[in-house]
RNA sequence: GGGGAUGUAGCUCAAUUGGGAGAGCGCUGCCCUUGCAAGGCAGAGGUUAGCGGUUCGACCCCGCUCAUCUCCA
């Protein structure tokens, strides 16, 4: 049975007894601050079991998208674990509870999938005597089947008693099947328990019937619900009879294609094998996360993705692949996944482009990783050491991202090895540094102040599509985490309404700005901000104060609105245009839709053409001056893609979908606010164009009266130019190269006078010049120079002589630049330009320094040069004196 | 969220540890060469990522910001 009859058969199943069948929630968990990733059925349903919820069901079944990475050292090696994995599961909101559960798992197991009942086992936590009797008596399972473990097995969250965390919690029953004594230990002992691969648990009965309070208290739930899980992989194996979770109908393609890749049969057992199942286990949670809309990146789900990603990377080269390989199995994972996820397959191309190039930047980094551990291993051979410290094998690791077991690989082949314990002891370091400062809090349930108002209201009705104003009640009003009774005038709050026009920020589109009234009294509402169902006015009182009482007047910046309207319907003509011009893989990954102009992001490969720009802006341009109707309908998500609307990556739908169909060109999937006709839009410009990530390019664009007032702006710059320029405006850029040329030729021509002013002055130094000992000393001011010409000057004295010492200065803007130079004779006699342009400098208020032969030094006080010069020719003369005496000796 | 690294000419990178911003490739022009490849000469190209500080003086030291890379959470 492979394993979309099994994905069927759950689902229909649990609809014939009156399960809703709900679509998997997002690898990317909405409003959900306590976890990265969606790592299990339940997390969807949260507020479900907490009875704040609101889906218009108490009983629902999924397929679930998972994503843990916690056992991700055990994926490959184990018959069962994964990073990405499907869940099955059915729920019950405080409606049916244990015998129900118990039963139809039974019944599903046994009847549907034909199971032998021989085989099955059953565990139940030693204090849920109720469970037990169900198996016992009810379902009649041998006793000898029935296991009693504790609060580690069986116990959701595990050990939840006595560690928490707080929140809903309760004991689960597990059923195993028994693959016989031939696999595992072997041991006459063994049981579930046991660690061996002979008892598969295949389904995970959770009964939340608690709420574990401070202390460890478990309080009993009003309402007890039912949460369970059933890995689709390893029922799938148990239902197919082989030997792990990567011998089944889903994975085995994979494996077949890495196979050919990599030149090397695939046979279960060697070393090779473990990394050919992780390669399929990652490559397949990477697809994944890629068409949920998560690029690999180095912060949060990036960086998970990321890792799994190079790890494969990695594995791979240690099968012997060179080069990018992983993007090939992109398709297969969308053939074998196609019945379920359309749309991997569908986005197969542009999935496999994310993969490829993170690919190519990860051969990267390890080849300058390698060329940097072979600095390291030149200066090890130098040292004649053998050992490459711990510190340097991380930095290589923490720094430039080179792996361990590479620098190992890399090492042995030269006969050197790492320290290990070392290593590990820097991370070590590192991961404490970084706990005692995570947000992460390890909780399951959120506790802060929105989740307090799901006990209040169902939510915010949003009337925004047609109204621009509205009375409401005020539901809360927040401040910081706090749910206050009264905000005074200054004071900034958040205030959830029971019915509002404003948009809250999603899809894109930001919030919507404007006024709350109540009896003269206002709070300015400068953004709104969606979270789950409720809408969030964040603002200031403005005026009175604002109390939880009476009807308030809620009254949205119409003008402001009207301008996002422009720009959202822009977008997705822009969106329809990109396609044409540049190809249909340029789908939406991002957008931005504000009042003043659009941002949107697409999968393209390289940057636009000025031509396909205009081009791009010439279709969206025609599209709006016909201006074509806008139609937004309400319908079911079938019904939506059936008339072949656009959905994007990463986002979920709900059973109903509003589809904005502009014209017979455009049709999208959108909760936003749009025009009535394509007309009102005005004129699109496109403003920018620029990359985000690697294939990732963003447009950004205007529309509206914006446009004229920018095309205003452009002109009125044109003007001013024209006029600074004294000229008109066709004739603007050859009088603006004449200039250009002419200020050229003017700097070269001062240049050349400054050169010969500066000879002219050097046979008059010269001549002038003091001699002691057969060197000429040459301490002059010059007036109106810059450091570069004492520089040049010096210079072009030395050359007029042997030995000489010079000194040079110059004030300006109140400051003394001075400059000393030495022939290197006197160098060698034991003269220091540095030192004597520090001493000279200190006259002048300032230090100095330099090479022996040239010297740079400065002061702040204009008024001493002249005593400084004096001072230098003196101590030039001494030092001479004692230099000469000295090389003398 | 917390660490580490990097940021210099169009590209790849130097700059002796605070004291004249350079090389190679590429580009432009000229010369040489009967083709190709090359060679010779000259030239353009820089807010040293940005802002602030220390200093007589900062590519260099310090602080902040941004971008990229990387590790941990």
């Amino acid at each position: 049975m492979n394993t979309n009859e099994i994905r069927n058969k759950f689902l229909t199943f649990f609809e014939k007894k009156s399960h809703v069948i709900w679509p998997s929630d997002s690898l990317v968990p909405q409003n959900d601050p306590t976890i990265l990733f969606t790592g299990a059925g339940m997390n969807q349903f949260k507020d479900m079991f907490l009875g704040k919820g609101n889906l218009p069901f108490k009983r629902a079944t999924t397929c679930q998208k998972c994503l843990r990475t916690g056992d991700i050292d055990n994926v490959g090696k184990t018959a069962s674990h994964h990073t990405f994995f499907e869940m099955l599961g059915n729920f019950s909101f405080g409606d049916y509870f244990k015998k129900e559960t118990i039963e139809w798992a039974w019944e599903f197991l046994v009847q549907e999938l034909g199971m032998p009942e021989n085989r099955l086992s059953v565990s139940v936590y030693k204090d849920d005597q109720e469970s037990y009797e169900i198996w016992d008596r009810h379902i009649g399972i041998p006793r000898s089947n029935i296991y009693q473990y504790g609060e580690k097995d069986n116990f959701w969250p595990a050990n939840a008693p006595l560690l928490g965390p707080n929140g809903p919690c309760g004991p689960c029953s597990e059923i195993f099947f028994d693959q016989g004594e031939k696999v595992g230990c072997g041991t006459k002992g063994c049981d579930p328990a046991c660690d061996c691969d002979r008892f598969v648990e295949i389904w995970n009965l959770v009964f939340t019937q608690y709420n574990r309070t401070e202390g460890g208290k478990l309080v009993p739930l009003p309402h007890k619900n039912v949460d369970t899980g059933m890995g689709l992989e390893r029922m799938a194996r148990v239902m197919q009879g082989v030997q792990t979770n990567f011998d089944i109908d889903i994975f085995r393609p994979i494996i077949k294609s890495l196979e050919e890749i990599a030149h090397i049969k695939y046979n279960g057992q060697s070393e090779h094998a473990i990394l050919m199942r992780r390669i399929a286990d990652h490559v397949k949670a990477c697809v994944f996360c890629i068409s949920d809309g998560v690029l690999p990146g180095n912060e949060g789900r990036g960086y998970v993705e990321r890792r799994l990603l190079r790890r494969a990377i990695r594995d791979g080269t240690q099968l012997g692949i060179k080069d990018c390989f992983l993007y090939k199995l992109v398709p297969i994972v969308g053939n074998v996944m196609q019945e379920y996820y359309p749309d991997i397959k569908q986005r197969r191309e542009n999935i496999a482009r994310v993969v490829k190039s993170e690919e190519e930047k990860f051969h990267e980094t390890l080849e300058l990783g390698t060329a940097r551990l072979k600095e390291w291993m030149d200066t090890l051979q130098k040292n004649q050491q053998k050992v490459l410290s711990g510190q340097e094998a991380f930095k290589l690791y923490d720094t430039y991202g080179f792996p361990l077991d590479m620098t190992e690989l890399i090492l042995s082949e030269k006969g050197f090895t790492v320290d290990k314990d070392g290593f590990e002891n820097e991370l070590k370091k590192q991961r404490i540094q970084a706990r005692t400062s995570s947000q992460m809090t390890g909780q399951v349930f959120d506790t802060g102040p929105l989740s307090r108002i799901k006990e209040l209201s169902k939510g915010t009705e949003f009337l925004g599509y047609q109204a621009d104003a509205c009375e409401a009640k005020i539901i809360a009003l927040i401040q910081g985490d706090q749910l206050v009774e009264v905000v005074t005038v200054g004071e900034e709050v958040t205030v959830v309404l029971d019915r509002t026009p404003f948009y809250g920020e999603s899809g894109g589109q930001v919030g919507d700005t404007g006024i709350l009234e109540l009896n003269g009294n206002q709070v300015k509402i400068t953004d709104t901000k969606k979270n789950n169902d409720f809408i969030l006015h964040i603002g200031k009182v403005i005026k009175g104060d604002i109390r939880k009482e009476g009807l308030v007047h809620a009254k949205i910046d119409i003008q402001r609105r009207n301008s996002i309207r422009k720009n959202h319907s822009a977008t997705h003509i822009l969106h329809f245009a990109l396609r044409k011009v540049i190809g249909q893989h340029a789908e939406q990954s991002g957008s931005l839709v504000t009042q003043d102009r659009l941002r949107f992001d697409f999968h393209h490969f390289s940057g636009l053409t000025q031509e396909e720009i205009i081009r791009i802006e010439d279709i969206v341009n025609e599209m709006i001056l016909k201006n074509e109707p806008v139609v937004v309908k309400e319908l079911s998500i079938h019904e939506a893609r059936n008339a072949g609307a656009i959905a994007l990556f990463g986002e979920k739908y709900g059973d109903l979908v509003r589809m904005v169909a502009i014209g017979d060109f455009s049709k999208e999937l959108c909760g936003g606010t749009h025009v009535n006709h394509s007309g009102e839009i005005g004129l699109l410009r496109i403003i920018g164009e620029s990359s985000v990530a690697a294939g990732i390019r963003r447009i950004e664009a205007m529309t509206g009266t914006a446009t004229l007032n920018r095309d205003r702006e452009k002109e009125r710059l044109v003007n001013e130019m024209c006029s600074a320029l004294n000229t008109s405006e066709d004739k603007l850029i050859a009088k603006t190269q004449d200039l250009l040329s002419e200020l050229k030729n003017l700097q070269k021509e001062l240049h050349k006078v400054k050169q010969k002013e500066i000879s002219g002055k050097v046979d008059s130094f010269v001549e002038n010049a003091k001699v002691v000992s057969g060197v000429k000393i040459i301490t002059r001011k010059l007036e109106d120079a810059t450091a570069d010409d004492l520089r040049k000057t010096a210079d072009r004295l030395m050359k007029s002589a042997k030995d000489m010492a010079i000194i040079l200065g110059t004030a300006q803007n109140g400051r003394v630049t001075i400059i000393a130079a030495l022939s290197p004779a006197l160098v060698k006699c034991g003269l220091h330009a540095g030192n004597i342009s520090k001493e000279i400098a200190k006259v002048v208020g300032g230090g100095g320094g330099g090479r022996p032969d040239m010297a740079q030094a400065g002061g702040q006080w204009p008024e001493k040069l002249d005593e400084a010069l004096s001072f230098a020719t003196e101590l030039l003369r001494e030092k001479i004196l004692a230099g000469v005496s000295l090389s003398a000796e």
